[in-house]
RNA sequence: GCCCUGGUAGCUCAGCUGGAUAGAGCGUCCCCCUCCUAAGGGGAAGGCCAGAGGUUCGAAUCCUCUUCAGGGCACCA
């Protein structure tokens, strides 16, 4: 609709160009924008303010002229100048009524659109390091990049979702010792655990299940390696650790070591996820990128282009003639090369796997990382633009009025399955994409399982319901409806609840492509709040199965269209639309 | 110290990227089931949009400064 306004105030303009009345121009942006109140009709346009300086003339005298050379429309009812200048079109009812077609014909592909283009598009989000079952801090990312992804998807973007294993750094080897050391204690040896490794249960239980495939095989005797744990600082005596048992393990034994750790917590991540609605195309690890020798060759790449120098032994990046703060390390002294590093060259590759737009979900935490990322690219010259980083601020969980704290390594958090099991799927999934994503985000337990009106998600699955209920008694009094026939005609939807609900339910495709560009699926929340809160309305102030054949049949085809919409909103955030609650 | 975020009703937050009287939910107060689910609806009260300048026809929105809160500034990931 809102293209169908601007075709017509493109083709007064171009009248008005013609005389001369307005200077020629062409990148002309013409703004609509849906009314707020019914009283400045359904949509507005400030074009007349806008260009009455270049005209040199007064912002309404201007608005008159557009409006004396708009050709005929079938749409439009009127057409008024208000305010300062503002252009405001009246619809004809039947230009609102015809979105209950519109809706009904489409079904699920309403709200479609093709603003995407098909650029492949690669977004990457959760990511969490494979040391521990994700908690309630990654729940965040992963909602919103699933959503996102959704939105993407569904405005024709070519979308594709990965979740990238860091499956290669000392986390990783500190991983494997918190096994082994749990795997020697269950062996019966007797060894300390070191305060720094991981703490938490699940270690255990990995370490148990490696025992049971291979009891006895990776024990080394207790006084060969106990004086390590006399080191006072406790990462280095992690690192002896790691050194010690990697030496006399053997690689091989080492890798087994640390394989089931990491498969183990990789098959606990990827069902958490799988229950939280959240799939990937593709699990893409870093340690691939290592053995491919990825790494080495895009840091080959660099220093041929002069990008690297040597200083205290280690190789630096010159990421501060590329707009950081300083220089990055790539490789370490002791030869190592950084998280950093990889990343370089996992940016590299996913532009070199054909990706126009790569989107990376990041804690916020993180946002010191994006202008050496950026540099890195434009050394790479790899069009930084196509790389857009969205940060994801941290969640606060409450119970109530009680804030509840956590941290990964003392094993003291609530796991993501946790609050699932606790809030349920739909209420988690919703109540993560309630707030723009940079925002802080205070999650509450006990609102969140409340069965009330506090709780949005349950207020809109409640219209979804009540909807289906309206059906089950139409069948149940034995009333006829056939929408192909009710289609037919709809003219009696000039109720003002009616108009209204018509007018929320054509915003949706607009909603849908404004959430989706922007990135923020919260906009979509908003909306299905919005648009519930109308239904809710008309259906205490209007009867839906009344005498008249033609106003129940109506009136049956616009919740019908309500129900639609409701459902394809909830399932781009992954939330069920139950048929009774 | 430098760099990000944010400060909007008592509380939690929107505000369509510069527009018309600043909006929801919760909480408070009043009203509505002989009627399709009251997990609902209607109404009232509640605001110096942190503060000060600036940009222009017009600012919660853009720019500068101040202030407060959270986060980040590794040869960790």
């Amino acid at each position: 609709m809102k293209k169908q306004i601007q075709e017509l105030l493109l083709q007064s303009l171009a009248v008005l160009e013609s005389k001369e009345i307005i200077p020629a121009s062409n990148d002309l942006v013409i703004k609509i924008e849906n009314s707020r109140g019914s009283k400045h009709g359904d949509f507005a346009s400030n074009i007349a303010m806008t260009l009455a300086k270049t005209a040199k003339t007064n912002p309404r005298q201007l608005a008159q002229n557009i409006i004396d050379k708009l050709p005929e429309s079938d749409v439009l009812e009127r057409v008024e100048i208000a305010g300062p200048g503002f252009i405001n079109f009246f619809l004809k009812q039947n230009a609102h009524q015809a979105t209950v077609i519109d809706i009904l014909n489409k079904g699920h592909q309403y709200g479609d659109s093709i603003v995407g283009a098909n650029t492949p598009t690669l977004i990457e989000f959760v990511s969490a390091n494979p040391t521990g079952p994700l908690h309630i801090g990654h729940g965040r990312g992963a909602a919103y990049g699933a959503a996102v992804a959704s939105l993407l998807k569904k405005t024709g973007f070519d979308v594709s979702c990965e979740y990238y294993i860091n499956d290669a750094g000392r986390q990783m080897d500190i991983l494997a010792i918190s096994v082994w050391l749990r795997y020697l204690q269950h062996s019966g040896t007797d060894v300390p655990f070191a305060e720094n490794a991981y703490q938490g249960d699940y270690i255990t239980d990995i370490a148990v299940k490696l025992h049971n495939e291979h009891a006895g095989e990776f024990i080394l005797p207790a006084e060969s390696f106990i004086a390590l744990f006399k080191e006072e600082d406790p990462e280095l005596k992690i690192d002896s650790l790691i050194k010690y048992c990697i030496d006399n393990l053997g690689e091989e034994n080492y890798r087994i070591v640390f394989d089931a750790g990491l498969d183990s917590i990789l098959i606990t991540i990827k069902n958490d996820l799988i229950g939280f609605g959240v799939e990937f195309d593709n699990w893409f690890s870093e340690r691939s990128l290592v053995e491919s020798n990825t790494v080495k060759q895009c840091i080959a790449k660099l220093i041929k282009n002069d990008w690297v120098y040597e200083k205290d032994g280690a190789q630096w990046f010159r990421s501060s003639k590329l707009g950081d703060e300083k220089d990055r390390v790539l490789i370490r002294e002791n030869g190592q090369a950084t998280y950093f590093a990889s990343d370089v060259a996992y940016h590299l590759n996913k532009v070199e796997r054909g990706f126009e737009k790569i989107i990376d979900v990041w804690g916020a935490d993180h946002h010191g990382y994006i202008a050496r990322v950026k540099a890195s690219m434009q050394a790479l010259a790899l069009s930084p633009e196509k790389l857009e980083i969205l940060l994801v601020q941290f969640a606060t969980l409450y119970r109530g009025k009680e804030k509840l704290q956590m941290s990964t390594r003392s094993g003291e958090f609530i796991t993501l399955k946790e609050l699932q099991d606790e809030v349920g799927k739909d209420a988690a999934r919703f109540f993560y994409i309630m707030r723009k994503s940079e925002q802080h985000l205070d999650f509450d337990l006990e609102l969140a399982k409340s069965e009330s009106n506090d709780n949005p998600v349950y207020y809109i699955q409640y219209a979804h319901a009540r909807i289906c209920s309206v059906f089950r008694q139409l069948a149940e009094k034995g009333i006829k409806y056939q929408q192909a026939v009710a289609l037919k005609d709809v003219s009696s939807l000039n109720e003002p609840h009616e108009i209204k609900l018509l007018a929320t339910l054509a915003r949706y495709p607009d909603v849908i492509e404004n959430a989706a560009i922007t990135y923020e699926p919260h906009q979509l929340a908003y909306y299905l709040r919005d648009l519930a809160n109308d239904f809710h309305t008309y259906y205490n102030a209007n009867q839906f199965l009344v005498e008249d054949d033609v106003v129940r049949n109506a009136r049956l085809t616009l919740i019908a269209a309500t129900k639609q919409v409701i459902r394809n909103g909830l399932s781009l955030l992954s939330v069920s639309s139950p048929e009774v609650m």
